[in-house]
Formats: structure tokens, sequence, C-alpha cells
DNA sequence: CATTATACTGTATATATATTCAGTACGTTT
DNA sequence: AAACGTACTGAATATATATACAGTATAATG
């Protein structure tokens, strides 16, 4: 986030201010209005160096378009979770382009502190209560244990399953779903990474 | 506040959950996008209707003047919401309707408005992924439609099932566990009232 | 049975609104 | 000195948008 000159700061208050009071954002000339502006392209050049700065977004063409880009939606803040789909492809879970969306969430949410929703494809872990397009609450750890539903990756694929591990050499990561079988992975032929493991589920019919 | 039907509901999500994404109100012809409509005027006559009955305000002449009224439910604005015990949701036994916690969540958390998070007891929904101790989302309602999960009373037992309507005399309240049994209510006979309907779903393991 | 509310399609239009273009002026950076 | 960002006025314009008008149809109400 760049910095911000104080006329700019000004037109931003207005904005917020102008939302609460009406619960929708204001014209150009409603911000002229607002500050004693006589041009509308005064407001004009001044969201355009907003939404350049990252303030705000402009939805073009649109009426009133502008949405205030604040720190409770951006990515890295305590409230706010990305939501991850389950990609196959073995490109980093966090990268952004596999974030949908982000939800804003108390962080004492869940009993205990996680790092991002998981959206569920697919019905492997249907008898554990997870449907498709879940959204599970991923702590990232590889402190696992038998039992717990992890998020794992093997050769780059990324699956949610329970966590058993049989010996030293062997972990299997088993569904909940009899059309499904456990996958078995042997831990010196076959390279596992655990992700992190659910602690939660939201659902949104 | 007057009554609700169930299409000016549909409008009034869609401005809500448009307002959520965009952080902006819908115009005519988004709302008639959103909802399918094919006159911007559809949109017009509901928008003017739910004025009428309080539950938006709309500016006149204004683009995107609409506000929603009532709640103080502006973006991201939190709210506690009572978790009510449910004993047993297999076979109905009485309801004891004592809050057991609250939850802090934002009142935008689910696509549309919710009251109370319920608390189900007994696995007689669990092919459709709600299992026990799982914390419904119940939006109070009995603007119900087949298919939806819905919190029903009979005779002062409260269980959580699928509404099937099945003619005017007969409602089903089917279970998604094939070990419980469908709830033929013959409404002639037996006193059925829909206390709501399932919006989302929190579980925290 | 007339009236009213709901629930739409379809067309038309005044105006609200974003956005571009043409200027002026000042300061900072390259 | 040229280039750029800031900070405005003023005018022009395409289009986004609310809103009225003309219909059709169904259900509820008094």
């Amino acid at each position: 986030m760049k910095e911000i000159t104080s006329q700019q700061q000004r037109v931003l208050d207005c904005i917020q201010i102008y939302i609460n009071k009406t619960g929708f954002p204001p014209t150009r000339a409603n911000i002229c209005k607002e500050l004693g502006f006589k041009s509308p392209n005064s407001a004009e050049t001044h969201l355009r160096a907003l939404e350049k700065k990252g303030f705000i977004a402009i939805e073009s063409g649109a009426s009133r378009g502008i949405s205030i880009i604040n720190d409770e939606n951006s990515y890295g803040s305590k409230d706010n979770y990305p939501v991850i789909g389950l990609v196959a492809a073995g490109s980093p879970t966090l990268a952004e382009e596999n974030i949908e969306r982000t939800i804003n969430c108390p962080k004492s949410f869940f009993e205990s502190k996680f790092d991002y929703f998981l959206k569920v494809k697919g019905l492997s872990m249907k008898d554990a209560g997870i449907m498709e397009d879940d959204l599970i609450a991923v702590k990232k750890t590889t402190d696992v244990r038998n039992g717990d539903i992890v998020i794992a990756r093997i050769d780059d694929e990324v699956t949610v399953k329970f966590f058993r591990r049989k010996s030293a050499k062997l972990v299997e990561l088993e569904p909940a779903n009899e059309d499904f079988e456990t996958i078995k992975v042997n831990l010196e032929r076959d390279e596992l990474s655990i992700e992190g493991k659910s602690i939660g589920l939201l659902r949104r019919n």
C-alpha cells in the first residue's frame, strides 16, 4: 500500500462516511458536493489515484461502483481467512491464484487457530460429514495424530483423509466412504507431506 | 414489519448478497440477472413492495439507492448468536430450549440471515453431512420448500429433517439415514409447526 | 363481484452518472 | 528541461439507471 496524500485521505474518508450514512457509495458529483469541488473530474482523478494505490476498487461503467479495500478485506490480517480450492496441481496452496475469496470470521471462531479454508471436492469423506463444497478450517501443522483428518500431499496430489500411522514406514490415508480405497503410503518410496489438519468445518447451503 | 412473501425474500436476500459481494447495492437490471427476471419492472415492483413493508429504503432518483433497513448488519458487523441444544434429532424427544452459550460471528456470515445455532443430537441426518454435535445455523421462517432441511416441531418434539410436502394434508419429514424412518405428518390429525430451516452448518472438531 | 396485492413481460424515456477531453497551475523527480 | 504526479475548473457525451406506462395472469379479500 503506497503513500496517501492528505486530499486523497479526505476523499477516502468522504466515501466511507457516505457509505455509513446512506448504505451505498457516492457518485463523483456527491463527492464534489461534500468536499466543495466544482468539477466531477476532481473527484474522478482522486478516485483513479486511490485505485492505483490500492485503497479502493472501481467497477468500470457501474454507477457508484466504488468499494473500499480495507484491512478487513485484505488477505494477511487476523480475522480474514482465504478460501482455497482443492487443487490437484502442485502449486503452492496459499498462492494467490488459488485463493477463491476470503471469509471474515473471528480468530477464536474454532477451538484452535487455523490458517485457511479449504473447499472440498468429491465425497471421499462423506461418512465423516464432509460434503462437496464444504469449507474445512485447516490448521497448518505437521503434528498430526491417528484419527485426525489431514490435508495431505502425495506427489503433487492434495487429498483430505483420516491419518493412520501403521508403522515407522507405513502411513495409511483412509477415506470415510466405502466407495473409495485407503491410500497406503510407503514412506521409503513415496513422498508424503502433511499440509495440515482439519479443526472445523463450515457449510453454506 | 409486515409479512414478506417468498419472492420478496429472494429479492431481499439477493440485495444483501450483492452488497456483501460487491460493496454496493444492485441495480434493477442486476437483480433481474441474478433472479432470472426478464423485465426491470419485475425488480422495481418487488423493491416498491419491500419499501412499503419497511424492509428497505429507496432513495428516489439515485442509482443503486437501496439500503436495507432494521438491522445493524452493515457489512462486517458482528453479533452474538445463541446455541440451542436439541435433544436427539433421531426419534424426537422433548425440546429443551436452553441456551448453552453464544457464538460471536459476523451477521453476513452465511448467505442469508439466521437467528440461532442448533446443536444436533443423533445421526438421523448423517447422509446430509450433519453429524452429532454439529451446529446448524437456523433461520426462523415458515417459508420452506421441498428438499429444505427444516427444524420441525410435532407435538412438542423437535426434529431436524428434509421437508417434503406430499399433498395438502400430508407432509413427510425425511431423514438422511436409512436406519431412521420417514415421519409422515397428517396435518388434519397431527400438529406440525416449522420452527425454521437450516441455512448453514458449523462444526468444531 | 369489485378491489387489491402479487408476479411477471415489454417498451420507452428522462436523467443520473461515469468518463473523456481540453485547459491551468504547482511541485518533485529524472 | 522534460516527464510525471497532484490538484483543480469547465464542458461534452455515451450509457447506465430509475421509473413510468401498457399489458397479462393469478390468488386473496371484503
